[in-house]
RNA sequence: GGUGCCAUAGCUCAGUUGGUAGAGCAAUGGACUGAAAAUCCAUGUGUCCCUGGUUCGAUUCCAGGUGGCACCA
């Protein structure tokens, strides 16, 4: 029988874990998180990590991995992804990944061109730079390392200038030369599924979840990291926002009113980058016997 | 019951000395290859409460109605 990989995706807060919990249970498996943020174990609240009796339910994997000082990016994933399916397929036919991360599912499924690490400190001063000297300095030295790139990149986002220059830098030709944009070849079967809900409705469960978190102590969740606050890992909707009020620039109300607005801005954007992703079967949370029949019908 | 004030975008409101309208917030569409819950781009939203009158023309002025608020009974 074939390896396969099922992908349980979906925008924040559309009910994806329990459900992955209950697959995981009927094809007798485990469970890889594609969540950028909750591979931190120092989070839990603010990034929606299941319970403990339901992580114990299941094994899960790639849920509080790594730490909030340790550099992770969707290239990383796929590489920790891989090794633990390739350890998994050695005795299960099926294994749920499911998460909202989109790059991060992308990398896994499709496969991340290679490309070199970033370089802390390079970074650090290519940011330097930028604050200094602005935006327009990033187009010109992007314009010279890397011409053809600069075609195709959007001139006013400073990050995607910027990473280009530092992989220019470190690898001493353009970085275009690197992007090759082909899908890597998989020694396994995908099955994408997508779980769809009412807008209204998606964004009621949103503002209630984030009630929610804040019942259960997302501020003071907040607080414990709020001195780590510069971290990339706690630039994260639930997190900056207490940051703020912590420092006195906006009240608890507002901060709760923009974590619900930012959480609810992120499914949007999930739901954009999942939209033109044809491979995605989209069911409704509710439908798990449709689902567990369309897998099966899928496994051969 | 009487008097006064109000009625404009999903919400809070501004405005039109009469030529059918705009802010904030919310919302919507999109981009995306090692920072991605990040970062970046774009976009409106309308029986101006209803009916009649005056007027070339009314969301704007007038009258009546309806609803809301306040005060008086």
């Amino acid at each position: 029988m074939s390896k396969t990989l099922v992908v349980l995706l979906g925008p924040t807060g559309i009910g994806k874990s329990d459900l992955s919990i209950n697959l995981a249970k009927y094809f007798n498996t485990e469970i890889i998180s594609s969540d950028s943020r909750q591979v931190y174990r120092e989070l839990s609240i603010g990034t929606a990590v299941p319970p403990p009796e339901d992580l114990q339910q299941v094994k899960h994997h790639l849920i509080h991995s790594h730490s909030i000082y340790d550099y992770y990016s969707a290239s990383k994933f796929e590489q920790d992804v891989l090794k633990i399916l390739d350890d998994l397929f050695k005795e299960k036919n099926v294994v749920i990944m499911t998460g909202g991360s989109m790059l991060y599912i992308d990398a896994v499924c499709k496969g991340i061109d290679d490309i070199p690490d970033a370089d802390p400190k390079l970074r650090e001063q290519l940011i330097q730079e930028y604050n200094e000297k602005g935006i327009e300095h990033l187009r010109i030295t992007l314009k010279r390392l890397d011409p053809v790139f600069y075609e195709q990149v959007d001139l006013k986002n400073h990050k995607r200038l910027l990473h280009a220059i530092e992989i220019c830098l470190i690898i001493g030709k353009p970085y275009s030369s690197l992007r090759t944009g082909n899908a890597k070849k998989r020694p396994f079967n995908i099955i994408k599924l997508g779980l769809k809900r009412e807008r209204e409705e998606l964004y009621d469960r949103i503002n209630k979840r984030v009630d929610q978190m804040i019942e259960m102590g997302q501020i003071e969740e907040a607080r414990k990291v709020y001195p780590l606050r510069h971290l990339n890992s706690l630039n994260t909707v639930g997190y900056k926002e207490l940051f703020s009020y912590f420092d006195r620039e906006i009240s608890l109300e507002k901060a709760i009113e923009l974590i619900k607005r930012n959480t609810r801005h992120y499914a949007k954007k999930q739901l954009t980058w999942f939209r033109k992703d044809e491979e995605i079967n989209w069911f409704h949370p509710d439908e798990e016997n449709q689902i567990i029949h369309f897998i099966e019908s899928k496994l051969s």
